[in-house]
RNA sequence: GGGGGCGUAGCUCAGCUGGUAGAGCAAGGGACUUUUAAUCCCUAGGUCGUGGGUUCGAGUCCCACCGCCCUCACCA
């Protein structure tokens, strides 16, 4: 980094410095460098449309604006185009055309965002472009962004070099959208689908909530959370973990149907598929239960990959994965017992350790296994890696889900589900536990958990406890990690490219 | 945290077994009134991630550190 942001002119590329001198020139000739607004007429997709050849030189008039993407001066006349949201247009600069304003043609650097008027017309090569009759300097880029040369084709813009660094295209995330339209359009079809999922709950009567983000005790899931401190009240606050205990709270109120969608933060560790805080969509319906929300959840995950893909068989990796309900439904134990043998609820632990050593998991490893931790790693080994399509993995062992309800025919199991594409957790979801002296039985347990050593177990909540005892409707609930629809809405490998500012090491 | 890889000009990258840096694009100057990866001529631009070490000599070899990527672990 040789040229830091306000930065010592000696630590300004040359290119930086040109830019400034030219900025300088441009004040000289008594125009603004950053201006205050521009009324534009027409997008670059809307100006390209109004064109129709039988008006030869003298199409209609248009006001387009956007960022120089390519600039190909040709002495008294010139080319750029235009990139704005919609797409490109080329803009023809004449000097007999401009008068006084070619002096400012001749001052623009690419990345600048100007403002152009004047007729749409054909050029020689083919391509609709407006002949500049005045040009606007909306804002000087004194930075030049790290694009590459582009050629546009009949099928796009072709980019040769440009910004490949992932660091930088994380860090700069800025500069990465402003040169890279496809990643713009990965956010777009993150907003669209996360519009989708709201339409489809209010559209069955679901309300939309919003629960704390500081909480006194964090709870609804097993993770390590980030503390803060509230210094009016001199207390530790944290961040939350999950919305569920809160959302369960309003079916205790009588909002019998409610969801969130927010962030959550999980102090633990990053890779392709955890970002420290994430996005979540958490949702409660009284009178249901984890069949209600496989059901639900067919229709809402089926549905938003259609919205958004097209279609409900989409291309990843080389296999089609197909979201046309129904989906396989595997249960955890008969699912682990299919595939090494052994029941993991009666097994002597002793045996799955061996079992999972067997399987590559080193002797040391396994030896730190036990409990509920113990069977969710016979999961990892032996069943999670087959669940590529669309599948509910049911019925979970008890000693793994404390917030769930007791399976109506198997006492040692709970009415839970998570839904798995690509190998990978979307959806956790259950028939909520709302039995309150159970409810407390579970928690007291996790204490107990908590106390041998495991820090992810989870806290004590008397406050959830009473709201349970004032009666909770049956009711199913869900949560879905947003980003991880994404990944696999996009295709895209790391949730680092479906969150605009992932989280990084401070550069420096 | 373990293992592997990477870090050279604004961007994309070369740089063989050590002899103190190259290209294309971008930039500056010039030519060019329908070009589109425009073209042609000229010019400038780099403490090779940081700090040590080995060596007559380090972009290159060694060590440490920083950052990123992959992978494993953690994340029910």
């Amino acid at each position: 980094m040789t040229s830091l942001p306000g930065g010592a002119s000696a630590e300004r590329s040359h290119v930086e410095e040109s830019r400034r001198a030219k900025r300088d020139a441009i004040e000289a000739l008594g125009i603004l460098p950053f201006a205050y607004r521009f009324e534009r007429s027409h997008t670059a997709l809307e100006a390209l449309a109004l064109y129709d050849d039988r008006m030869g030189e003298d199409g209609p008039l248009v006001a387009v604006a956007g960022r120089i993407a390519a600039l190909r001066s040709q002495g008294k006349t010139g080319f750029a185009h235009l990139e704005d949201s919609s797409g490109r247009i080329q803009v023809y600069f004449r000097r007999d055309a401009l008068g006084a304003l070619w002096e400012l043609v001749q001052l623009l650097d690419l990345d600048d965002h100007v403002g152009v008027s004047g007729r749409l017309f054909r050029t020689r090569t083919g391509e609709v472009t407006v002949r500049a009759e005045a040009v606007t300097l909306l804002a000087k880029s004194l930075r030049p962004l790290p694009r590459g040369k582009t050629q546009v084709a009949e099928d796009g813009v072709q980019t040769f070099g440009g910004l490949a660094d992932p660091e930088v295209r994380y860090r700069q995330r800025y500069a990465d959208l402003a040169v890279h339209p496809e990643v713009r359009e990965v956010f777009r079809l993150r907003a669209r689908a996360i519009a989708w999922l709201r339409a489809f709950l209010d559209a069955r009567g679901y309300l939309e909530v919003e629960t704390p983000i500081l909480q006194p005790l964090y709870g609804g899931a097993a993770a390590r959370p980030f503390v803060t401190h509230h210094n009016a009240l001199d207390m530790p606050l944290y961040l939350r973990i999950a919305d569920e205990l809160y959302l369960k709270r309003l079916l205790v109120g009588g909002l019998e149907r409610v969801y969130e969608i927010g962030h959550d933060f999980r102090n633990e560790g990053m890779d392709r598929t955890h970002n420290p805080e994430f996005t979540m969509l958490e949702l409660y319906e009284a009178y249901s239960d984890y069949e209600g929300m496989m059901q639900l959840c067919e229709e809402m995950v089926g549905g938003v990959v259609e919205a958004c893909c097209g279609s409900r068989r989409i291309e990843r990796d080389g296999t089609t994965l197909d979201f046309t309900a129904p989906w396989p439904r595997v249960r955890f134990v008969e699912g682990i017992r299919e595939r090494a043998g052994v029941d993991v609820r009666t097994a002597d632990e002793a045996d799955l350790r061996r079992l999972l050593v067997r399987r590559g998991v080193s002797a040391d490893e396994a030896a730190t296994f036990a409990g509920g931790k113990l069977q969710d790693e016979m999961f990892k080994a032996f069943l999670e890696p087959e669940l590529v399509q669309p599948t509910f993995l049911v019925d979970y062992p008890v000693a793994l889900s404390p917030l769930a309800k007791r399976h109506r025919d198997d006492a040692t199991l709970t009415e839970r589900f998570e839904l798995f594409v690509g190998g990978k957790e979307l959806v956790n979801a259950f028939s909520e536990l709302n039995d309150p002296d159970e409810q407390r039985r579970r928690f007291e347990d996790q204490a107990q958990q908590r106390a041998a050593g495991n820090e992810e177990a989870q806290l004590y909540d008397a406050d959830y406890i009473r709201a349970l005892e004032y009666g909770m409707p049956p009711a199913g609930g869900l949560g879905m990690g947003i980003d991880r629809l994404l990944m696999v809405i996009t295709g895209l490998p790391s949730i680092r490219d479906v969150i605009l500012f992932p989280a990084m090491r401070p550069e420096s």
